[in-house]
DNA sequence: TATTTTTCTTAAACTAGTTTATTTTTTCTG
DNA sequence: CAGAAAAAATAAACTAGTTTAAGAAAAATA
């Protein structure tokens, strides 16, 4: 029963009041609680339907494949962050899988929308989405590789130390071969 | 009086029924209607509490400017498209002018909120806005810059013959010498 | 702990895209 | 419609990033 204590906390938090008894029951109807395996894949490009992923712990990623079966990381959500694709019901581009184990509540996207029309606070989670995108796209747009990999550095230092190099190089737009060459020269530079 | 018809009806068209005497109220009393010319710069990076517009006629864009003083144009809006900031009353990064001679309906954030009151409407702005951004997103991480000027041909050739090339090639995130490299290489290759 | 698998590094030859500068073409304005 | 201003093209030397391949280091597993 008290499974989905953590969802709970995280609903009154955004409240700032405790839940209701309905609202609990409502909370545990709509949320499915799920254990994700590391490299398990949660959907894939060309789903419908999608869910919305809360995670309580671990580590997911959402990244596209193209057409040479390059993969690129658009996400990363950890502990106590929403990941998914927006676009749902639509048919999605993107992959979603775990870099670690991971333990998440997934909601579908109708019922997201009828939590959302109770408490609205779906706008707030598409707005912070949305700039963070923005904040990613003006970054790619303006910076090398080497700026957006210090700028990673400094913001989520924890990113860097549970991601392996790869998946960085890809979220950083370059190949893990020209990451491992920049971070061989800064190693250099520093003596 | 009439001045406001197209805001009006294009509210019609959201709502898919007539606006009301009072509704038609609330939205004079929220949007101003402005002439911008061309060049006009409406809001700059550092300034807060920007608008947003709908724009009745014209053509605007959004971009950044990097520490180097290069712009990076991030969206175009033009006939019945809304542009801003949607981090906005936050201070924006972004600088908004127009491009061509424009008529535009702008509206505060606050009141932005107010004449939404279920949300859904702009819940439904900020989605497709986000889902737009995460496609320009991709296409940069994994396309070239040439197969984005062909995709752009493609889905917007308007946009192609409104906008000066060199407005082009910044959205595409290359110089305008780069993509002038590329469209005569494939003049060339047209015979 | 030895072995296998995964991740990271290095190198070399290559391609995509930049920079700066000059010239040509197009568009705007008096 | 002439002259000025803005936009586009071209060239050449450069830098950021890719590709392929092979070896080294680290991590997972028997």
């Amino acid at each position: 029963m008290e499974n989905f204590e953590v969802i709970i906390r995280y609903y009154e938090k955004i409240y700032g009041r405790p839940v209701t008894v309905s609202e609990k029951d409502l909370i545990q109807g709509s949320f499915r609680k799920e254990t994700i395996r590391k490299k398990e894949i949660i959907f894939r490009g060309g789903d419908s339907n999608t869910r919305h992923y809360f995670i309580e712990k671990g580590l997911l990623r959402m990244y596209v494949i193209d057409s040479a079966g390059k993969e690129f990381n658009i996400l990363f959500a950890r502990e106590y962050q929403w990941i998914g694709d927006l676009a749902t019901p639509s048919e999605t581009l993107f992959y979603l899988d775990a870099v670690e184990k991971s333990v998440v509540y997934s909601i579908s996207d109708e019922n997201m929308n009828k939590l959302t029309n109770d408490f609205s606070m779906f706008v707030k989670y598409i707005k912070k989405s949305y700039i963070f995108l923005q904040k990613r796209l003006v970054s790619i747009l303006i910076n090398t590789a080497e700026e957006n990999y210090k700028q990673l550095v400094e913001q989520s230092p924890e990113l860097i130390s549970r991601l392996p190099q790869y998946h960085i190089s890809s979220y950083l737009g370059v190949t893990s071969v020209f990451l491992s060459k920049i971070l061989s020269k800064n190693a250099r530079n520093k003596y």
